[in-house]
DNA sequence: GACAATTTTGTAATCGATTACAATCCGGTT
DNA sequence: AACCGGATTGTAATCGATTACAAAATTGTC
């Protein structure tokens, strides 16, 4: 393997000029820089980065942490991280937690080995001390969940406001009996939107009941099943709030399974506007989030952090908006 | 921060016994390393792996190089290989190609760095030379396309095969007009589709059509669009084969939207067998690949490399499968 | 041409854990 | 008690690039 002083030798100069060529690019005369540069594309020297990270102290990686890649509105996040962290000569190391919590934690122990030199959160099962304890200790960004009254960097949209919005749709389309098919309730995110759901409700003074509201785990079997004990109420809603997209089409196909129509008898509302959206049938309504921005913004906003930079914001939220498909329409009169 | 030289001296030790109570374990008395044990944990240290890195030459890191995480195909297969890795201590860095040539390039490069110790390249649009000559040098797992004749490792399924056994399932329904949108001509996996493709008409003495392949970019708009042009032929076919789901679904979209009916009008299938079969409607009938599965065989190929382990095989052919859905039916009765 | 100011280059310490090699310890044997 | 072999521990070199500091070279000024 050929090292830095291989090159030196042949280019007849000091290590250190050679670094400096390399790096800093300052204070060498652009003679020897030629005569340098000549001998590191003639001996194809590439430094080693592990050297280079020691006496740096910094592994140029930073950890993206997410509860499962595999769903398309966290890929499309990770992306985004990826986009910004090459453009400043990061990489990103995937940390799917297959939402356990352990995980978590094992993730943040890799910054204090400076494995990496930063985190991403975009899942926080963990509790908010502990968040709030590691990001204090080391650079640590969460995306997509907003901790009330914390301090803690964060790239988010409104989840309340989102979630009273699109029940406020429903609202003004007729609706007063709304379910609501919300993600694990452990989880901030979900927590928010269901207070959305409240708020929508309590300005239009229409009760809340607790039945109406059916937690389940944000894939699609979750979705089915949840709606099927929605629609074995006596009184079933004539309109549901999915917290998320895949909840949202597995809601359908049990509406559906059951002779019923979407949206004719009951109308649909889902969560992240992924490319699913378009392909099922009705086109389904949804709302959307910026998700390549906030993965875009939150690394922006991390390797700020993990340059020392001055922030001039350390809390972003971003806008969302209500994707107007084909699964919400007015009630079906009501059969008084 | 503490060091393993604080924990030496509050054991009352040499930095060598610390070291080989925290790695090897062996040939140290009970007694000091339960006394340098108690120091770590007093402490809180945890080792440098910047340090730890540089002296053993290994970042205990491996890249994936993927075309494009978005898409559930490849976020499964990383899934697969982050699983792997985390079992044997190594990290997954994320290589998002975008399908550019230049980036798969510069990922080779990272090895020569140093930045990782391997690479799995999910995707193979370098010239074979290319990826040859690099896997001679440094470790190179192929997942997913088979390179014929060059002995690089490889994981993946029979293309060839899969393609075949899809068109002699429309053929055994009674179809004989087959078109096929295909994925970009320039990658493997492609090719060997249409390889199938051709081996199952000229096995059934049906004569080929060059309008009938059409190449898409596996987005489903690339396939509602090459659908259109299809349905545009003064003698459309009885049935569709795409390479991936995407461009099944946009074909399925195509269709509809033309007033006509899947699969009775045309039958469809893709290839994949991503979540999306299941939620569109009706079902998709498509080549099921074991994707988990070939991103956990493929880690564990690239782990044994980089270890210099001996491979009994450094080729693996992962089954296939038709998943039946709803998508196929006999040909409608031609009307002579 | 002498001297100061500045730029360019070199020397060697440094990052922190690992490990080859040397030293020491301990129990058993004669 | 002397000696041996194996187990345990310590000393110091090592990984390779970076950088503080020192030295040398260059430029400018009078």
């Amino acid at each position: 393997m050929v090292g830095i002083v291989d090159v030196a030798k042949m280019a007849k100069v000091s290590t250190a000029t050679v670094s400096r060529v390399l790096s800093n690019n300052m204070n060498v005369s652009s003679k020897t820089r030629d005569r340098v540069l000549k001998a590191v594309n003639q001996l194809e020297y590439k430094p080693n980065r592990l050297a280079s990270n020691l006496r740096k102290m910094s592994s140029k990686t930073v950890m993206a942490v997410v509860p499962d890649i595999t769903n398309p509105f966290f890929s499309s996040i990770l992306q985004g991280f990826k986009d910004v962290a090459l453009e400043f000569g990061y990489h990103v190391l995937l940390g799917d937690t297959g939402n356990s919590l352990e995980q978590e934690r094992d993730y943040i122990n890799l910054v204090k080995e400076r494995v990496v030199d930063g985190l991403i959160l975009a899942t926080a099962r963990l509790p908010k001390e502990e968040i709030l304890a590691a990001s204090q200790e080391i650079p640590v960004v969460l995306a997509c969940e907003y901790m009330d009254g914390f301090d803690i960097p964060t790239v988010s949209i409104d989840n309340v406001s989102a979630g009273r919005e699109a029940v406020e749709h429903l609202i003004r389309l007729g609706h007063r009996r709304i379910g609501m098919i919300t993600g694990p309730l452990d989880v901030i995110l979900s927590k928010d939107r269901v207070k959305g759901y409240y708020q929508a409700l309590n300005l239009n003074e229409i009760p809340i009941e607790g039945v109406l509201i059916q937690e389940g785990n944000f894939s699609v079997t979750s979705g089915y099943e949840t709606m099927l004990k929605l629609l074995a109420l006596k009184d079933p809603p004539t309109a549901v709030f999915a917290t998320n997209d895949e909840m949202a089409v597995g809601a359908m196909k049990a509406i559906k399974q059951r002779g019923l129509q979407v949206p004719n008898d009951i109308s649909v509302i889902g969560f992240d506007d992924i490319p699913l959206c378009g392909l099922v049938e009705p086109e389904l309504t949804s709302v959307s989030q910026p998700r390549y921005d906030m993965g875009y913004q939150a690394m922006q906003m991390l390797l700020s952090i993990i340059k020392k930079e001055e922030l001039t914001r350390n809390q972003i939220v971003l806008p969302h908006r209500l994707m107007l498909r084909d699964t919400c329409c007015k009630r079906p009169s009501p059969m008084l």
